[in-house]
Formats: structure tokens, sequence, C-alpha cells
DNA sequence: CAATCAATCTTGACGCTGTCAAAATATAAG
DNA sequence: CTTATATTTTGACAGCGTCAAGATTGATTG
């Protein structure tokens, strides 16, 4: 949408935001593999090298794209748990619903945030981080929450259950966005199908 | 290990193996990323374009290479079935563990596998595809067995359950090998806990 | 055995990538 | 105005996947 505004003078000015965006786009159209640091010099209309006065690294842009993205996350999860008028059962539900929906809306920036290149020992940055332990915390406060509410099985160790139901959708999205299902003809209701097998799953757990 | 026979003739004559063989120790020490034809032809001991006789594209070879971790991982489960000499709960427990045990001792295989790069649509080989289904099969039926013998949920859908129960696995198992759990301290304890946590949630979900 | 053919391998080249070094230019500070 | 600092540029390098054309070998057939 809003990439270059084109300017000709020798100073961009506003480089770094306009490298963001760009890349922003860039990357929703054909994944981290198509996502250039020339390319998107190129369309930014500026020289090859001009990007490393901004990112030291690729990795650094990769980064601060992935710090973005959590950050939009941790607001879509607020508003969700403001929206509480329905009762907790139904909340857990919506976060599934949610999760999974956002997830796959934009494929390409879930596969950068939670993907190994930034994730890599060594690769991520202490900006990323900051941006993206919150919303693990924001998650397990939920959790925490619905546990007490005798909605998820009170007896499990809160953490741990945090982690074994973001595994749950972390590895339901992943093989819905890296095509290990097949997302040919009515892919969304097959997903929907095994969203509430796992919401099942989770609500009989609490009541054993 | 035994890599190139570093024969002098014109003719290697066996290119085709030579080059899997270098590739899977290639993988196993640098991952996907560090994988390269060039190097690969170089380590065995031959032109840069040699391989281009024996694969058509770096994405065959990288499908090959992780259909033969199909083959080996069928093998494996195979085995595990065989030896049940436990009860059928243990057997579940035993099935969890092993999945996780054989994926974070591969992780690069398990990238390979399971990523994005070979089952995007349009890279996914038909010879790739015909060794990883009968895996899932696999999976499937062995989930269907627990769920007549009460260990897991009968009520669920034996192929939604397969697909949740294997996205929590999956999950798990990216997690931790993408490094987004950080891998520095006793992280093999943790992870242990992380499966008995899921392996309780499944379990109880059957007592409902 | 000799000639032909297909399989295999090599050299050369192209465009793409990330990134460094050094030079040019614009802005800010003294 | 001069000096320093931030920003951008051009040039260059090594690496990558891959195509095209030529060289070499092993197998096939007359």
């Amino acid at each position: 949408m809003s990439n270059s505004p084109e300017k000709t003078s020798y100073h961009h000015g506003e480089l770094y935001n306009s490298l963001l965006n760009a890349a922003h786009s860039m990357l929703a159209e054909g994944g981290i593999e198509a996502l250039s640091l020339r390319k998107l010099a190129e369309q930014v209309g500026v020289s090859r090298t001009a990007p490393y006065h901004h990112f030291k690294d690729k990795n650094e842009l990769l980064c601060a794209l992935a710090a973005d993205g959590f950050k939009r996350k941790q607001a879509a999860i607020a508003q969700l748990s403001l929206h509480s008028t329905s009762n907790p059962t139904q909340q857990f539900k919506d976060f599934v619903y949610d999760y999974i929906k956002h997830a796959t809306a934009n494929p390409e920036l879930y596969d950068l945030m939670f993907g190994r290149p930034i994730w890599k020992t060594g690769s991520s940055n202490p900006q990323l981080q900051s941006h993206a332990y919150p919303v693990f915390q924001q998650q397990l406060a939920l959790i925490k929450s619905w546990q007490q509410q005798g909605v998820l099985d009170s007896e499990a160790d809160t953490l741990r259950l945090s982690q074994v139901i973001w595994s749950t959708l972390h590895g339901l999205t992943r093989l819905v966005i890296d095509g290990i299902y097949d997302s040919s003809d009515s892919n969304s209701h097959q997903v929907k199908a095994m969203c509430d097998c796992a919401i099942k799953q989770f609500l009989s757990a609490a009541k054993g």
C-alpha cells in the first residue's frame, strides 16, 4: 500500500519505515524466500546497500518485521480478552479459532515469526525477544484463568499446559500453512474439524 | 562416513548414492541452509553440474533425501509396534517419547522432512508422497487401536484425533528444534515434562 | 570388431543473492 | 564557515542454482 513516497532527494528521511512497509507486503506476497534486500531497496527507490545503515543484517530486518508482528498479535489477543461477554468455555474456543484464523490469514508472517531463521541460536534479537515474550505470558495468563474457572484441567501445571496447548495450535498451523495437509479443496472445513477435536480433548481432560 | 570412493575415472558410477550419502551428512551438520549442490559436488569429487544428470533440481534431491527419511521412520515405528510387550497405555507413552526422541536427535532431517520447502505447492514429489503417506497411515492405525483399547478417546473421529495428536507432537518438536524454547540448560528435562503433560491430557480425555 | 548412440561428466556463462570497502553527498554542530 | 557526523552511492567479491554446448565414456547393434 503506502510503500515509497518516491522522493528524489539524496536523503530519503523515512527509509527505515519505508523498508519495513515494503518488506511487509513483499513478505505477504512471496514469503521469506522471495524477500531480498536488493529488490526491497529497488522498490523503495534506493541503492542496494542503503538498507545497511538502518539494519545491520538481513536477519535484523527480519527480526524487526517479526517484532512488529508480535506487537500486533499482542494487541489482538488483548482485544479478544476484553470481549469476555461469553462464558469461559466459549472464550477458550474463540481463542483457538482466532489463533488458527490469524495464522492462516497471514501464513508468511506466521512463518517468519515462528520460524527457524530468526530463532536459531545466535539469530534472535533482544528486541525481538522483548516483543515475543509478553505474547506467551499473555497466553499463559489466559490459560491460568481458564484453569481456575474449571474450563481446563486445573490439576495440570499451568506452564506445561500452556506449552502443550501452544504446541497443538502451533503444530496444527504449521501442518496447514506448510502444505503438509493439502489445501486444495474445502480445507477450512477440515481445519475447523481438527480445531473442534483438539478443543474437545482439552475440555474433557478438565473433567477427568 | 562413507562419502566418496574418490574414483579417478570419468564416470563415477555411484554418483546418485554418493550424492545422497554426502547430502545426508552435510544436512546433519549444517541444516538445509548449508546444503548446496556445488559444495556437494565438490565433496564427492565431481563438477558442479554433474548432479543435474541424477536430480532434475535441488528440490528433487531434497525430496529424495526426505523420502529416505520417511522410509527409515516407517521402519522405526514398525519396530516399536512389534515391541508390544507392555500394556497399551505404556505403548502410547513410548510412541510419544519416541517421536520427540527421534526428531530431536536428527533435528535437521526432521526440519527437511516436515518443512515448507519440499511440501510447498508444486514442490512435493510423487515419490516423496508415496513414502510419506504410509507413515501417517501407520500412526492412524496405532491410534485407532489405542482408541479401541480404551486408552484414547473412543468417541472421537479417528482421523481427527490422529491429526490433533500429530499436531501436538509436531508443534512441540518444532518449538524445540527451531529454537523458540531455549535449548540452553536442562532442556531434555523440560521437554520430558511437556510430553508427560500432553500424554496426561489425551489419556484423561478418554475417561470423560 | 567397428560404428553408432545414449548416458554421463565438464567447462563456460548468466543472473541472482548478501555484504564489505571506499568514495560522495547531505545535514548538524561548533 | 568549517568541521564532524549521518546517510547514500558505486564498485567489488564470493557464493548460489541452473542452463547450454562440448567432451568423454559405456553399451548396443550391424
